[in-house]
This record gives C-alpha cells, structure tokens and sequence, in this order.
DNA sequence: ACCTGTGGCTGATCAC
DNA sequence: GTGATCAGCCAC
C-alpha cells in the first residue's frame, strides 16, 4: 500500500521498535510479560521483561531526573508489577504528584515504542465470531441467564469456517457439552480476535452465568487460561456506557455494537444499533436462507425452529461483515498507539494522543508537565440571519479550519517542551493527503479499502489534537491555546461573511467553519473562491462544495436541503432527533420535502390527516413510542430523585418498573398511556414491548396534541403558495 | 477507573 | 401560567 510513502517510518507516530507480527502482549508472572507475535503461519510466544515506568515531581531513592523545567521531573522505575502498585499507592499517600499508566500491556507497549499489529495486514488477524441464542420464546421476551439455559451457540471465523451446537432442550447435561465443546473449538480455531454483536453485555455476561451453573470456568484464553472480566464503562458521544470489560489472555474482543456506536457519532445516521439493522446499513446483510430437504429457498420469516440454524449462523457472518466493515480504523489504531487491539475500540481519542505524545517523551527522557486545572472557553461561532425556505443556496467552508489554525498560526501546548505537537499534526496532515491520493490511484477495492481506513485514521486523529487542547485530564492540554484557536476560527469565519457581503451575497447561516448563503447574481463558484482565497491568511483555505436548489433554514444548527437530484438532507435536533417519537420525525420528513418542493400547501394540509390516522388508529404504536438510551443507571438515577438533585423522567421510570435489568447505555423503547392530553409522562409511560394489539391503549389526545404543537411550530412557513420566494 | 471540546434546541419537570 | 433547570440529542 505504501509503494511511494512509508508512513510506518515516523518513530514518533507508530512509535520507535519496528518488530512486526506482535498480536497481543499479556502480563506474564511479575516482572514479565508474554509477547504473542505472528512469525509467518506460526504464532511464537516470548517472554520479554517488564519494566513499569512512573513520571514523580521529585526526586526518591532509586529514581532518575529527567531534562526540561515541567512538573513531573523525575522517572522511577519498578522491578516488577507487585512493586510498581506498592510504588503508585505510596505516591498516593505521600501526596507526591505522579503520572503513570495502571496497565502492564501499555506500560510494555510505551516503554518499548513497540505496537501491536505492524507488517500485518487486517485480513492476517484470525478473527472468530460468536452468537448465542436464548429462549425468547417464552416469559417477557428477554432471558435471564441464572434461569434459563442456553439454546444453541453459532460460531464462525474469518477463513469462513462455521459451526452450529444446538442445545438439547431440558438436558442440562446437553448445555455443558456445548459450553465445552466450545471451548474446545476456540482454542483449537486460536483466534487473535473475538468478535460480537453486544458481546460485552449480553453474550459474554450470559456465558459466564451459564458456565458457573455447570461449575465450569470458560478458559478460553492462549494457554488456557480463563475468561475474566471487570465492570467498567465508556463514553462515546454523549452516550455513557456501562459494560462489564471482559478480557483474554493473549485475544480481543471487539464488540460490534460498540463499533456501531463509534461509528454513528460520525455519520448519525443509524436509526437503530441491532445488528441487522446495522449490516442492512453497511449494506452487508446475509441473505435470507432456508435450506430444505438439501435445497436452499427464500424465507420471509425465521422465527420458525427449523430455521434455527440458518438463524444463527446468518448473525455470525454478518457479525464478521459488519466487524470487517467498521473496525479499519482501529486496527490501524493500534500500530499507532501504545494499547491493544481491544483498548483501541474502548478508549478516547484524547487519551490515546495523551499516550502518543508521553511515549516520546519518555523516549526523549524528557520532564512533562500535570494536567492544567481545567477552565471553561469559547467555543465556534455560530449564527442565523435568515429564516424560511430560501431557492438556490449555496455552501462553502473552511478546510481543516481547526488544523490549520493551529498549524497556520503556530498554536499548540505552551508545555510541549519538545515541540512535537504540531510536527506530529504537520505529519498527519501530509500522510493523510498522501492516503487520500493513494487511495484515489487505487484500482483494487480491497486496497483502495484499506487506503481509505488508513486516511480516515489521520483524519480522527487530526481532528482530536484540538479536542486535545481542552481536555482536562491531557497532560499537555492548554485551554488558552484551544480559546485561541476558537478565537481565530471566530476571526476568520466573520471575515469570510463581511467578503461575502460585500460580493453581495446574502448569507443565511453560519456554524464554526462553514456558511450557507444565496450567491450575488452572475457570480461562478470559481470566481467566489478565488477572491475569498484573496482575503483569508496563508494556511487557511476555502472549500466552495455543493449547491442546492433550496433551504429551509429554521433555527441555528437546524436546517433543510434540497440538492439538485432531489434528494433532502435535514440537520439539527429540533427536525430529527432521534428520541423525536417516529411519526413526528415522518410528519417533519413529508412536510420538510413540500416545502423545499415550493408545495406550501401541502406541507400545511399534512398535520390534519395525519391526526385522522391518528384518530383512527392507523398509526401503529412502534410510531409513537420514544426511544431513548439511558445515560445513568436506574439505581443512580434513584439516588439522585431522592436527592431531589435531578426531575423524574420516563425512561428510567419504565426501565425501574421492568423485570428487566437495565443499565447505563442501554436503549428503551415506550408509549404514553391513558385518554387525556394531560397526563404526565413519567406516569403515563408503558414499554412498548408491553403493548397489547387487542387492548390498545395509547393515548390519542396526547400524541394527537403533539403533533398539533409541532406543525404550529411551521405555521410562519406556510405562506399562500403564491407568496412564497416572492 | 474512566473521561476530546463548545454551542444550540426541545421537551419534561418542578418551584414559584 | 411562567421561567428555570436538566437531560437528551444534535452540529461542527
């Protein structure tokens, strides 16, 4: 892939020790740890020391001062993993300030500058998907593992082998020889990676019940050793997830259900995390299958038992589509950063700079400084001049506005006393240019796929060195850098709608680095572009992209377009969140295209009949339920209420009512009850898997009057039709 | 033990 | 009712 740039060759980005092959390094005895590494076909183990290294802000028996003026002055190292927790919780108690990382995999990894993965290629990792199917079929929908019994295990791996163990229905003997076997299977299959769909909350935590059950522990890490786990959780988002962390002696896993998460943050467009309505996304389902008497027949439905199988292992490949599809990125994450394949998924990107820039710094035996006490900064600037449905609008932004802000005027942590902050951000930039144009000249998709990965993975991590910036816990954070750069980004956007102006352009709204507005007459986008490149600063250049036929500009952030193939975009929370009840979110739709369509008309006459489908309970209930994820634990969300320190809501209220165990991260799905408009949700609210077709029960008035209140909302943009873009 | 940032809109709840 | 506050989700 790298025939004219060798981006592997810049020690401070995929870190100073090239060794190729390294697929997991696991903690071995205490002063060791066992380095797993692909030596051709063959996989060899050695055991290599480990060394644990903590940054301390004064001088201690034992320890080494380190050059630079920054807080953390001096380094100590430990003999082994025993002392190194003695060392830190020493620290701790003596007040001394300190900075070291808590993992003997990282530790090893940015001590060494050697990472996972180098000189193999993604298809090299042997990769093992697992899905386990319960009994949904009786009780609330949902299984609990302390009661019911395993119904079968489908599991496939990336050289396309599959398998099937089917359990015996009330044979409990029949569920350990499957818990066996497949264990059995997965040391013999020895995979690098595991991967499934919501492993880390339902499939691992089901398994590990089951086994205990039979008194067998699932020791299905390299040299056998078992299955652990620690309660643990993530943010991606705004989302806070709480799973339990499970972990392999010398595997990963990757859970795709995460990658799916990760994913929508960017494209936010995922109207649902299961994973066939993630592998439809992707484009990657598995057909549906039936096979019948040796022959293979569509199937519409396969809920039947016969189908059981061809069920289970469809979710296996797609598992593997989708794990194929997202993880790219991560992989090339983790040649890139001191962590393994499995942190690389789970941590943040600030964190993971944070890893890059110490793992130099240690390198260079270089001081650094404690995070700065955190402080609050001004952010992009943004703002709505024009209001309604406005014809032929056209879009520019800044490239990188943020980049190349700080690369342009020279910004970046006042502590980075080795200066390589902005070099490390320089380099990305150009490998990423250089990825893009590879990719570009590619006429193999598998490698035109990988390119793609590769600059997307520059392009995540350009993007977080700002983040970076103003990130509390970052070593080298600098929040007066990160309000200056919003600061310049301010400066430059305003000046790009004064020139605007002054073209005779009128601008209709504008959001950090980008501008919608109505060109001047006669003006190309050549001609635009060309002056407004005259007036920016070197370094900052100006993109002018698409055009669209018409906008329906309604609030900041919060905006309609219509290209010119008829296709329509919507952006912004108040037109299409995702918590927004469906048929609201259908109602904004419809009505949105009307009036983008110059059919004010229509777009007003929507809300009437859709209220006489309400009223006439045409409107299936999935339509009217809400769904959101809950960002606290119910328990948590309990102490607060009693704290009185946060308002009663109905999600956590359905999710306490429920049998079902809920946790921070997990989505729930309700309706509101009852036959008057005034009822308060909280009380009101029924999940939606409680629904009974024969007893309907949802509230008419209440939904009819919401939609009521939304279409009054647009009532300014209903205009005469001959009024409108007069 | 974990964590990239700010700005903006909406609906629900609750104190007044 | 009304305003304040919070939670949730979204844009960039």
């Amino acid at each position: 892939m790298t025939d004219t740039v060798n981006f592997f060759d810049n020690e401070i980005l995929f870190g100073a020790d090239p060794t190729p092959g390294i697929v997991a390094v696991e903690s071995a005895g205490d002063s060791e740890v066992t380095v797993f590494r692909r030596d051709g076909k063959s996989l060899v183990s050695e055991r290599c020391p480990l060394r644990p290294v903590a940054w301390i802000a004064r001088a201690l028996p034992g320890s080494v001062s380190l050059a630079g003026e920054l807080d953390l002055s001096h380094m100590i190292q430990a003999p082994g993993w025993k002392e190194f927790q003695q060392l830190q919780k020493a620290l701790k108690t003596e007040k001394i300030p300190f900075f070291s990382w808590n993992d003997p995999a990282q530790q090893y990894l940015a001590t060494t500058g050697r990472t996972l993965f180098k000189g193999l290629a993604f298809e090299d990792l042997r990769r093992l998907q697992i899905d386990i199917e319960t009994d949904t079929a009786q009780g609330f929908g949902f299984s609990h593992a302390s009661r019911d019994p395993i119904a079968a295990i489908a599991l496939s791996d990336s050289t396309g082998w599959e398998e099937f163990l089917r359990v015996e229905p009330d044979s409990p003997d029949s569920e350990r020889r499957v818990l066996e076997e497949t264990t059995r299977l997965i040391l013999e299959r020895d995979p690098d990676v595991i991967e499934g769909h919501n492993i880390f909350n339902f499939d691992l935590p089901f398994l590990a019940a089951r086994a205990k059950v039979h008194g067998l522990t699932l020791n299905w890490g390299r040299g056998g050793l078992p299955l652990a786990s620690r309660p643990s959780r993530l943010q991606i988002a705004e989302r806070a997830i709480q799973f339990e962390r499970f972990s392999l002696h010398g595997r990963h896993f990757i859970d795709t259900y995460l990658l799916a998460l990760h994913y929508d943050t960017g494209a936010r467009e995922l109207a649902s995390f299961g994973l066939k309505a993630v592998a439809r996304h992707l484009g990657v389902t598995e057909p549906d299958r039936v096979i019948l008497d040796g022959a293979e027949i569509a199937s519409s439905y396969r809920s039947d038992a016969n189908d059981f199988r061809t069920y289970a292992l469809q979710d296996v490949r797609e598992t593997r589509a989708v794990a194929a599809t997202l993880s790219g990125s991560y992989f090339f994450q983790t040649q890139i950063f001191p962590l393994s394949y499995q942190d690389s998924v789970l941590r943040g990107n600030a964190t993971k700079i944070n890893a890059l820039l110490l793992r130099e710094y240690l390198r260079r035996g270089h001081s650094i400084p404690l995070p700065p006490p955190t402080e609050p900064f001004e952010g992009g600037m943004t703002e709505i001049f024009e209001t309604g449905v406005l014809r032929d609008v056209w879009h520019c932004d800044a490239a990188s506005l943020y980049p190349s802000i700080m690369l342009a005027f020279d910004i970046g942590p006042r502590t980075d006393e080795l200066g390589i902050f902005l070099g490390l951000l320089r380099e990305l930039r150009s490998f990423r240019l250089k990825a893009k144009a590879a990719m570009r000249s590619e006429s193999e998709s598998a490698a035109r796929l990988r390119l793609d990965a590769l600059q997307n993975t520059f392009k995540i991590l350009i993007n977080s060195f700002y983040g970076y910036l103003g990130f509390g816990q970052g070593n080298l954070a600098d929040f007066a850098a990160a309000a200056e750069v919003a600061s310049r980004g301010r400066a430059i956007l305003g000046s790009m709608v004064d020139w605007l102006r002054g073209e005779g352009a009128k601008v209709i709204e504008i959001d950090t680095d980008g501008i919608y507005f109505q060109p001047p007459g006669g003006a190309t986008t050549e001609g635009l572009a060309d002056g407004m490149a005259g007036m920016l600063p070197d370094g900052i250049e100006v993109e002018f992209g698409r055009r669209y036929h018409s906008m329906f500009s309604y609030k900041a952030k919060n905006y309609a377009l219509l290209d010119p193939d008829g296709h329509v975009t919507i952006k912004g929370g108040a037109l299409k969140s995702r918590g927004m009840e469906p048929f609201l979110r259908d109602y904004l739709d419809t009505m949105i295209r009307h009036l983008l369509e110059e059919k004010p008309g229509e777009a007003e006459a929507l809300a009437a009949s859709m209220e006489a489908d309400l009223r006439a309970r045409k409107i299936p209930v999935e339509k009217l339920a809400r769904t959101e994820f809950l960002q606290d634990s119910p328990a948590s969300y309990q102490k607060k209420i009693a704290a009185s320190s946060r308002n009663r809501s109905a999600a956590f209220e359905v999710a306490l009512r429920s049998a079902q165990d809920y946790k921070a991260g997990d989505q729930i799905r309700y309706y509101i009850t009852g036959d008057s408009k005034k009822v308060t949700a909280y009380e009101a609210a029924k999940p939606l898997d409680q629904y009974d077709p024969s007893n309907p029960d949802e509230n008419i008035p209440y939904y009819s009057d919401k939609l009521h209140d939304l279409a009054a909302k647009f009532q300014p943009f209903f205009p005469k039709e001959r009024d409108l873009f007069g």
